[in-house]
This record gives structure tokens, C-alpha cells and sequence, in this order.
DNA sequence: ATCGCTTTTTGCCAAATGGCAAATGATTTC
DNA sequence: GAAATCATTTGCCATTTGGCAAAAAGCGAT
């Protein structure tokens, strides 16, 4: 909990009475490895927030193959805005990739800290667009680059994740095979 | 300046004052082939609204070669609102890939925009999250298609666009050399 | 330690793409 | 209209990546 209200606060500025509202709204749950948080063609109706844990956004192309958009680590807000404002049913799946520790707040208690408390759709707009830049940062890069140069960054940018998922998944994020992401993991060495 | 207020107005609610006092701000510019709206390294200090014409933004890597990330088109916002927002030096450059007339906003007038028009950030937030997720849409995909994939998608994405600007710079988007488009052409036909 | 299961590595060959340079085509300028 | 300039296509070959299947390695349960 701790981490979230510190994480709230690199936003805007929040009371002490405040934190304690946003403290009675949240529910820990705990996700295990391989579950989904949320899935395609389902309404998101939590915002979620990372305390422990990995987990990724995919979905499938039209062969059936099964793509990585990215990864979301400890300290990271969870939700799909398209989806959560607007009702509409995702597009996408959320899954763990190992034991989560998430923070949830039900769509219902997220309107009333909407209402309650002054300001808090500005820090939300704030960690939204700060999420987004963010993909649209992870994103861009990884058209332009051979596969190596693109591991290689992944490396850099997941540096706590690299070890802790399987080799298939960050494949599936770079856009090649694993047999691929394999024989390249052998040329760095 | 029609287009500007029906884009607005799709966002949220304006009435005629609120309209007008937008309109006074709004300052109509040409922007000529090939001349930079921005650059990399400088603080982005407009807001811009495309009336004609297609602008693109585009970076270096280290390589020295020129990455385009995406086209703005007609009847889009054109900002980086990391740099605006927050006077960064912004990283990329937006450069008019055809003839463009803009309305531009300066920082100041934008902050008055605010000050006054009750809602004006509402409306902003909204366009800026649909610009951002219009831009990871268009981006994600690139990363696991192959290149005639990534074309065919590229026109259908951008059907206006296609014609009049020079392969090379979609080659640029879409991570391949000039000549691998230009092949991938012929074998469409 | 062994079995069964999953993940990762490897070998083989085919297909896609890149790099470079020359040829062709299109457009502008005088 | 000819020359100059720029954009696009093509040829040649090297490199990267994919597809598939088998082998090897890792891991948990017994």
C-alpha cells in the first residue's frame, strides 16, 4: 500500500485524510502465474495497480499467433482506459507471468474517489498519459532495429524482467521466434 | 478554423462565447515541403492543429539513419506534450512532408484557453488520450508483421497519404530500406 | 535417481530483407 | 528541349530470420 500512495504522490499532492480514502477503497488480491487479470472481449471494471510481480498485455493475430505488446512491472498502473471509461470490451488479454500482488479498485469506488476527492482526476490524467508515453516509447523502437539490437534494448529496459519469464514471451514482444531470440541469445555471450 | 472548432466540439461542449474566444487565439500558418513545425532539441512551444497537408515525425538513430515514427493528417493535433507540457527539449523533429496550413496556439494564449474556458483541460485531456492511442494502435503492429503486411496496413491505415509523399519516407516508417519497399510494391500489383 | 513434462537450443534449408551500385524514370531549371 | 537533379526500380549477393523437427537441458513429482 505504502508503494502506491508514494506512487500516487509523484503525481499531485494528497492529504493525509485524503490517503486514508484511497486506503479504504483498495483491495489486495493475488494473481498466480499464468492467470489472467482481465481478457479480451470482457469490460475492464478495475483499475489495478502492480505491488508485486510481472505481468503482460497480448493478444492474438489473425494466424493465431499470440503477441506480446509489453510488459508491466512492480509499481505500474494497470488498466486499459479505452476499455474501464467507455465500457467497451477489451481487446486485449492481461496475464500474470509470475505470482502478482495487485491493488484493485472497483470501477465503483474509482467514481468516488473521482468525486471525493479534488483533484484526483488530475493526478489520474497525469498517470494515464505518463502510461501511454511510455508505450508508445517501448513501442516505436523495436519496428526500425535487426532483432539483436532489439533484445538488447529489451535488456536494458526490463532489466529485473529478463530472468523471471520464459524466453517464448520476450519473443513474442520482439516480434520473432523464439528458435530466433535462441540462436541470438547465443551470439551476445 | 471550422474544421478546428468541429474537432473541438466532438470532445466536449462549447457554446458560442467560448467559441469565439478560441477563435481570436488561433493563428492560421503555411507551412512550405520539407520546412520543420519543430526540432529535436528545442522546446516545443505550440500547439498545433492540422488544417492540409501531412506532416511526419521523424528521428536519428545512432546510426545516423532517419526513423519516421508516424504521419499526422488533416483535422489532427500536432504537439509533443512532453516537451510542451513540461519544457523539455523534445526529441523528435515534425517536419511538413507536403504543403501544410496549421493553426497554431501559443503556450501563452493555450494558458489563457485554460484559465477561461471552464472544461478547456477536459477537452484537452481527451485528445491528447486519443492521440496517444491512436499512436500505439498504429505502432504496435509494425513490430510482428512482415514488411508486405506492414504495407498493406499502412495503406489502409493512411489511404490519403500513400500518393503523396515520397516512398522513402514511408520505407522510414515502416522499418525497411527503399528498395525492399519498392519491391514489395511490384510484387502487390 | 528416474520419469514425464516443459523450455531452450540446435541443425537444416527456404524465404525475406539489407547493402550497394547501376539503370531507369520523373521533375525542375534554365 | 536539354541538362541537372531527385526518386524509384532493379540486379547481385550477403545476411538475417522463419519454419520445422529433433536433441538437449531444466525442473518438479515420486
Amino acid at each position: 500500500m505504502k508503494e502506491l500512495i508514494e506512487y500516487l504522490l509523484r503525481f499531485g499532492n494528497l492529504n493525509q485524510q485524503q490517503i486514508d480514502f484511497v486506503a479504504t477503497k483498495a483491495k489486495e488480491i493475488v494473481l498466480h502465474k499464468d492467470e489472467y487479470f482481465s481478457e479480451a472481449g470482457k469490460i475492464f471494471r478495475h483499475v489495478g495497480f502492480m505491488l508485486e510481480g510481472i505481468t503482460r498485455v497480448c493478444y492474438y493475430n489473425n494466424k493465431g499467433e499470440e503477441i506480446t505488446k509489453y510488459f508491466i512491472e512492480e509499481n505500474n498502473i494497470l488498466v486499459d482506459f479505452e476499455s474501464f471509461d467507455n465500457e467497451l470490451p477489451s481487446t486485449v488479454y492481461v496475464q500474470a507471468i509470475t505470482d502478482c500482488r495487485i491493488i484493485i479498485f472497483s470501477k465503483k469506488d474509482w467514481q468516488e474517489l473521482l468525486n471525493t476527492i479534488v483533484g484526483w482526476d488530475a493526478i489520474v490524467h497525469k498517470i494515464i498519459l505518463k502510461a501511454l508515453m511510455q508505450k508508445v516509447e517501448r513501442r516505436s523502437p523495436l519496428v526500425t532495429e535487426d532483432a539483436t539490437t532489439r533484445y538488447l534494448k529489451f535488456m536494458e529496459r526490463y532489466p529485473t524482467v529478463v530472468n523471471r519469464i520464459p524466453l517464448s514471451y520476450i519473443a513474442s514482444y520482439l516480434g520473432i521466434t523464439q528458435s530466433s531470440l535462441s540462436r541470438i541469445r547465443k551470439n551476445i555471450r
